[in-house]
DNA sequence: AGCGGATGTGTACATCGTATCCATGGCGTA
DNA sequence: TACGCCATGGATACGATGTACACATCCGCT
């Protein structure tokens, strides 16, 4: 089903010649105006109203029809900026990354590569929405993020490779951790828990048919024995730490 | 929405008396055949043919009509196995992840985390779907393998939290790196790039407008330089070991 | 003055999850 | 042996969603 949108290129319309070979919505994005006309939609201010939106109910009701409704406009009238869906998340996606303040200066690989990882974590806990949403970082704010770290990679003696590889890891740990934390507290509020006490409560049933399984020993020593369990933020940080260490010793840097 | 079903629990309906406390989706899935009656249907039936569905065609191919065809009975048979499409994807995650084989044994932590990771990022790739699907680590097979990493730790003097901290640490970094890998091939899928020269083509439109904004120039360099792009399972393995490396380091274990 | 293209509107359709009610048939009990 | 019950699956229906398509409108340019 439909893919035959974007991909054919070159269909018949624009008569003869070469059509245009249709700007990117990032092109499209910044073009600030793209017409003189002071039009009353633009990608930012779908952007603004779709993340607002996603902020307080949640990505579920981000809906081309609710959005419509919030902008004060037709259905149908966002279709002029975005092509989709798909198209909307990523300008969504794009736009929460754009208020993601970059540590600048000359500072240390390792305070940068912290700092983009504490500050990535904020960003995703204020908007937990972009766990669900796809990110392939291939939007011009994600791309400014990786801009950062690598620059903060340099003259270390690192290959382009592996300078990549770096920086991919610990982005890979920071959404991961990020992405459990933010799975759990959706679930939270979809069944209207608000503190870790709540929850276990809830989950009683459930976890105790499951530990008297006997089958998990030590996860049920955890469940009896663990003090933290609600220290995200101590968890987080350690395993950040420990990653960096990792990066650290093993390239030597 | 819904909400209604499964939370009231006392309901008017069994007279009076206790109603029994709703059993746990993973406790019918255990029940050989609840009934006597040879039941076509059963969770693990559902579970199979889901998962196949998914494999096949995409989490997005996965409908409970389209489901219910694939089993050869009427859209609604389901739900009285499922409670609904969260249910069912849960019972799917747990499906899978009861296909991965533990190591035995009483190796090295190390060893056994490293396993671990590699044996999840080889089964995530086996199924993609997952990816999307919330894991919040709650089902039976998916306890299986944190037992099996909390053994491991044990006896080397961490503190419950401490080895519960480690084991989210290391799969945090598998399912975020596996997490972008997947993404990136669903992405190709979708666009029907096969190779990772096809996707760089396809992408080169959009990719050489953003970089000849002359803001990535990092990046840019890093597009030039790099030889190691499609070589996803190094860049794994470099940042798993990476994050071992940081463990044994920062705990001294 | 009037034309053209960019912008927003209205209507419509296929498809989704699922609530609800109905038919059936094998078992335990009498 | 006969009965009735409940687990099982079927049928129908509803509201919501993404989006294709054709139409109305209004600006700035010639």
């Amino acid at each position: 089903m439909a893919g035959k949108s974007g991909a054919g290129g070159t269909d018949g319309r624009g008569a003869a010649g070469g059509a245009p070979p249709a700007p990117s919505l990032w092109e499209r994005l910044e073009r600030p105006a793209p017409a003189p006309r002071p039009a009353a939609l633009s990608p930012a201010r779908i952007a603004a109203a779709a993340v607002a939106l996603a902020d307080a109910e949640g990505l579920e009701a981000v809906t081309m029809r609710r959005l419509a409704a919030d902008l004060g406009v037709a259905p149908m009238a966002a279709y002029r900026y975005v092509s989709g869906k798909d198209e909307l998340i990523a300008l969504m996606v794009d736009f929460v990354h754009g208020e993601m303040e970059l540590p600048d200066g000359t500072e240390d690989w390792r305070k940068v590569m912290r700092a983009v990882g504490l500050r990535t974590r904020a960003l995703m806990l204020k908007h937990p929405w972009t766990v669900r949403a796809d990110h392939f970082s291939l939007t011009p704010n994600q791309f400014a993020v990786t801009e950062r770290a690598l620059t903060a990679l340099g003259g270390l003696g690192l290959d382009a490779d592996t300078m990549m590889a770096v920086f991919r890891t610990v982005s890979a740990y920071v959404h991961g951790a990020v992405g459990s934390e933010v799975g759990l507290s959706l679930m939270m509020r979809k069944r209207g828990w608000r503190t870790g006490d709540e929850a276990r409560e809830g989950l009683a049933p459930e976890m105790t048919w499951l530990m008297n399984t006997g089958r998990y020993p030590a996860t049920h020593q955890y469940l009896t024995e663990a003090r933290r369990k609600d220290d995200a933020e101590w968890r987080f940080e350690l395993g950040l730490d420990c990653v960096l260490d990792g990066v650290a010793a093993r390239l030597g840097i």
